[in-house]
DNA sequence: GCAAGGTC
């Protein structure tokens, strides 16, 4: 044993973990557990007395909240109009402790002065690798020999805490250099595009997001995939062309209750073959059952709790956002009801005392009575936990902590995330659902028929799981070799859906299959994009992007950048794991990510006129002057007057291009540009004369018609006053605008696009009715409806108003929409008048009066934009027609003859189910 | 006024 102690500074990540690990090693220290405030009021101190390998040792246990420090640009390059964008690949960036988090600072410092050793108690991962070095740069800034070791632990049970203390190791750099460089790459790219965005866009269009604010275009590697998640499935529903198809269905009622029978063919998309196989069933309608399977099935209970399985349960049962669902969480967290809620891991340790924990929850008037029957062995209900398959290291699946049937202080939406919480646990621990199963076989003149039914045996972790649901429909019992008629055999038409908008679950779903974000941030990530107006959510937690989310996608997709794509992030990620590994260095791959990054980002910004023109389509243009056509405050030169600081391209707000003093108004040092210039961009050149230097040199575009004709409209200038072409366009053009407008752009050459509802953004190009240029919604030529109907009866969406005159007797028509299996959520209109019998569906009137149909949805390709962007609306108006004789129909979805005729009488205006010639079929 | 990642 030896003598003297050793004073060691120990750092977790937070304090509840500095807490428990304190608390765990202190109860073996012996001597107890002393607690005091440090610097931070977060962040306590806690002391106490413990053995590391025979060494007896002094701990000073605190924590610090996460990332100790910040990556930011120096002081000179943080102004958004301090430099060209560009230079961000390169502009020096350095790590600092922000205000907020000096006094965490003060307290390492304070302690690590008086200990020997640093022991860093952070999250097993690259992230908690990186805020040890963090932890290591402020200590050892204060105590430079300092003895640094880092405790590896996955779980804050005693066993494992213990280990890690005996079985100290050193920090790994590398996981740390990981991260440096994905911050840092981060920072430049997001930076940059941010910056070069806004400037670009934002006074080039009238952009109202409906509240006075200042407005930011933000570019970021996870919103911008995440974004891209929503755009892509918003143009695939835009690109859909509903099919029509034809399925036969077979129903059988006896006195045991009614069989539905599906077609094994599933459908048909050819008519004519359904008619066939339809008419072959009806001649010869007998059922024969071939085949009759019973068989047990199994529902299992979903892998203990991970957060993003939290956030995408909390929205399916509860439509609780991911962001909201976390603030809740964390508050559940801090108050000791659930364990830590940011965990990527989805299978418990072995060591878990998973009876402890249903334990708890016996007393509960709910749900205690099920936790009482999972811990009697006789019921047998118990089960252990699957295996999810993700294991963070550092945090157990999320699971109750503490009992409770709900405080004074909790809101409903605490109540509902304890109970899902709780209830998932014990539906973790518990046996799946059994069900019996039947599958019955039927034969109709050759074609296949099956039926499903399942009876449920034992519903076991259903009982608690209230959010899980498994139907059950009992079969009649049928023998093979029976026969039967059918109650009814009929042939239904169907048509082909486009998939839903993503709902904050698949949204979720794809960031996590995509490595965008991290358990912790994707939430925010979400958030972010509605905060943007990127995108909106619908009462149904579905996301669709605005006019603005979708233009940037189209302008970036229109580049033929995938920066809107997951694929960069992952690319990254791919490095981040190279460097972490040492097959690649930090500064390898920072230097190729960022040249590549740089180089797309030139790229993208010569062909901004691609995004302008996306933009265009949605915002009208305005007359504000703007930067976008000038690199706004990009350093020229040192200022000669003032000798402080730099002189800068600016654009006045009469839009006068200048180079002036960053100093104004101290220094008023200024070099007036001639007015005839349409763009300016200061270039990386130097000028090899001018002096004090260095002086860029600027790329001009001047307006053709405005300087004399022997001079050249594209000009690399200086204006250190080496220069005689710029100083004699200066003298013959003046300097200032010609146009007040500022740069001219947009005036003339396209048309302006104009509104049709106040306060909201135009993206009307052409007729909402017929799709063509040159004339409005209420002059369309094409127009079946009432031309005085008032306009804010239409939408956007190029759709009628609720009434109609009716094409037969005049009186108003009144839209509804359907709710039959065929056609649910499509809108027709239905006279009003009690003898007129008048219906017609308000995608064949858009087919007449378009003629052709609705211009074809862009989907990625095809960048035709439409005013109205449905993809319904095309193909044959769809009716039903049927014939009820005696309980049993033959129904036809076909309303309108495709063609030929009925097979049975060669009458065309019917088909062969609905012909009054056709022999009857009785049950 | 910019990113994403920790965390209170």
């Amino acid at each position: 044993m030896s003598g003297r102690a050793i004073r060691v500074l120990n750092v977790a990540e937070k304090p509840s973990v500095a807490k428990s690990v304190a608390e765990i090693l202190s109860r073996r220290g012996g001597g107890g557990m002393r607690v005091r405030d440090g610097r931070s009021r977060y962040n306590r101190v806690f002391e106490f007395e413990y053995m590391i390998r025979n060494q007896r040792c002094f701990m000073v246990m605190t924590s610090v909240t996460g990332h100790l420090m910040e990556l930011d640009f120096d002081e000179r390059y943080k102004k958004w109009h301090s430099c060209d964008p560009a230079a961000l690949y390169q502009a020096p960036v350095r790590k600092f402790v922000p205000q907020d988090k000096l006094d965490i600072r003060r307290t390492l410092e304070e302690e690590a002065r008086k200990c020997e050793w640093l022991v860093l108690w952070l999250d097993c991962d690259r992230e908690g690798e990186n805020i040890a070095y963090e932890v290591i740069e402020v200590c050892t800034g204060a105590k430079s020999n300092l003895n640094i070791y880092r405790a590896h632990f996955s779980a804050l049970i005693e066993r494992e805490i213990h280990e890690a203390a005996q079985n100290l190791v050193r920090p790994n750099k590398l996981f740390a250099d990981a991260v440096d460089a994905r911050q840092e790459i981060d920072l430049r790219i997001g930076a940059s595009f941010t910056r070069f965005q806004t400037m670009l866009l934002k006074d080039a269009f009238i952009i109202d997001l409906g509240e006075e604010r200042n407005i930011v275009l933000s570019y970021g590697p996870c919103q911008f995939p995440t974004l891209g998640f929503i755009v892509e499935r918003y143009w695939e529903i835009q690109a859909h062309e509903p099919e029509e198809f034809w399925t036969v269905n077979c129903s059988h009622t006896s006195e045991e209750g009614t069989a539905s029978f599906t077609w094994l063919r599933g459908h048909l998309f050819d008519y004519a073959s359904a008619i066939v196989i339809y008419e072959m069933c009806t001649e010869e309608p007998t059922a024969t059952v071939i085949n009759v399977k019973n068989h047990e099935k199994f529902k299992y209970p979903p892998h203990p709790l991970n957060t993003i399985e939290l956030q995408k349960r909390a929205s399916r049962y509860y439509r609780m956002s991911s962001e909201h669902t976390m603030k809740v969480a964390e508050e559940l967290y801090q108050a000791g009801f659930i364990s830590y809620p940011r965990t990527e891991t989805d299978n418990f340790s072995p060591n878990t005392d998973l009876a402890g924990i249903v334990r708890d929850q016996v007393e509960h008037p709910v749900w205690g009575p099920y936790a009482q029957r999972l811990l009697d062995p006789d019921a047998r209900l118990w089960r252990n936990p699957s295996n999810g398959g993700h294991d963070d290291k550092a945090h157990p699946p999320i699971h109750p902590t503490k009992f409770s049937t709900g405080q004074s202080n909790w809101t409903q939406d605490h109540a509902k995330l304890y109970e899902l919480v709780v209830r998932h646990f014990l539906a973790c621990v518990s046996q799946p659902a059994v069900g019996a199963e039947t599958t019955v076989e039927i034969d109709i003149a050759g074609e296949l028929f099956q039926a499903n039914g399942r009876a449920i045996i034992a519903k076991n972790y259903l009982d608690v799981y209230r959010f899980d649901s498994w139907g059950g429909s009992l079969l009649p019992t049928y023998t093979v070799g029976q026969q039967f008629i059918p109650t009814s055999l009929t042939l239904d038409s169907g048509v082909t859906r486009p998939p839903p908008l993503l709902s904050e679950a698949d949204l979720l779903s794809c960031m996590d299959k995509a490595g965008i974000g991290t358990d912790a941030t994707m939430h925010d990530h979400i958030k972010k994009l509605l905060d943007r107006c990127y995108a909106t959510k619908d009462a149904n937690t579905r996301f669709s992007p605005t006019n603005l989310g979708e233009a940037l996608v189209m302008g970036y997709d229109d580049m033929g950048y995938e920066l809107w794509k997951p694929y960069l992030r992952s690319m990254m990620e791919a490095d981040m794991r190279a460097v972490s590994m040492g097959t690649k260095t930090k500064s390898q791959v920072l230097e190729i990510c960022l040249q590549q990054m740089k180089a797309c980002f030139l790229d993208a910004r010569t062909n901004k006129a691609k995004l302008l023109d996306a933009m265009q389509l949605f915002f009208q243009r305005s007359n504000r002057p703007q930067g976008g056509d000038v690199n706004q405050g990009a350093v020229v030169r040192p200022c000669g007057a003032c000798c402080e600081s730099d002189m800068a391209l600016k654009r006045t707000p009469n839009g006068s291009l200048m180079v002036g003093c960053m100093s104004y108004p101290l220094c008023r040092n200024v070099v007036w540009l001639p007015g005839s210039i349409s763009e300016a961009s200061v270039t990386n050149n130097i000028c090899p004369t001018c002096t004090p230097g260095p002086v860029f040199m600027i790329q001009f575009k001047f307006r053709r018609l405005e300087i004399p004709p022997n001079y050249d409209v594209d000009h690399l200038g200086c204006i250190g006053g080496c220069d005689t072409i710029l100083r004699e366009l200066t003298e013959m053009c003046g300097r200032g605008p010609k146009n007040s407008a500022g740069t001219g752009r947009g005036q003339g050459g396209r048309e302006t696009p104009r509104s049709t509802t106040s306060g909201t953004h135009s993206r009307l190009l052409f007729c909402t009715n017929c799709n063509q240029p040159g004339h409005s919604f209420d002059d369309c030529p094409s127009r079946f409806v009432n031309p005085r109907m008032p306009q804010s009866t239409h939408s956007n969406n190029g759709r009628y108003s609720d009434q109609l005159p009716c094409r037969q007797c005049g009186g108003p028509c009144v839209q509804r929409t359907a709710n039959t299996e065929n056609n649910r959520g499509r809108k027709f209109y239905k006279c009003q008048s009690e003898n007129c019998g008048f219906f017609i569906w308000e995608d064949s009137i858009l087919d007449n009066a378009t003629g052709q149909g609705v211009g074809r949805a862009r989907g990625r390709g095809a960048r035709t934009v439409t005013a109205s962007r449905s993809g319904r609306g095309r193909g044959r108006a769809r009716g039903q027609r049927s014939a009820n004789s005696d309980g049993v129909t033959f129904v036809t979805a076909t309303g309108e003859p495709v063609s030929g005729r009925c097979f049975i009488c060669g009458d065309p205006s019917h088909f062969a189910n609905t012909c009054p010639e056709r022999v009857r079929v009785d049950a």
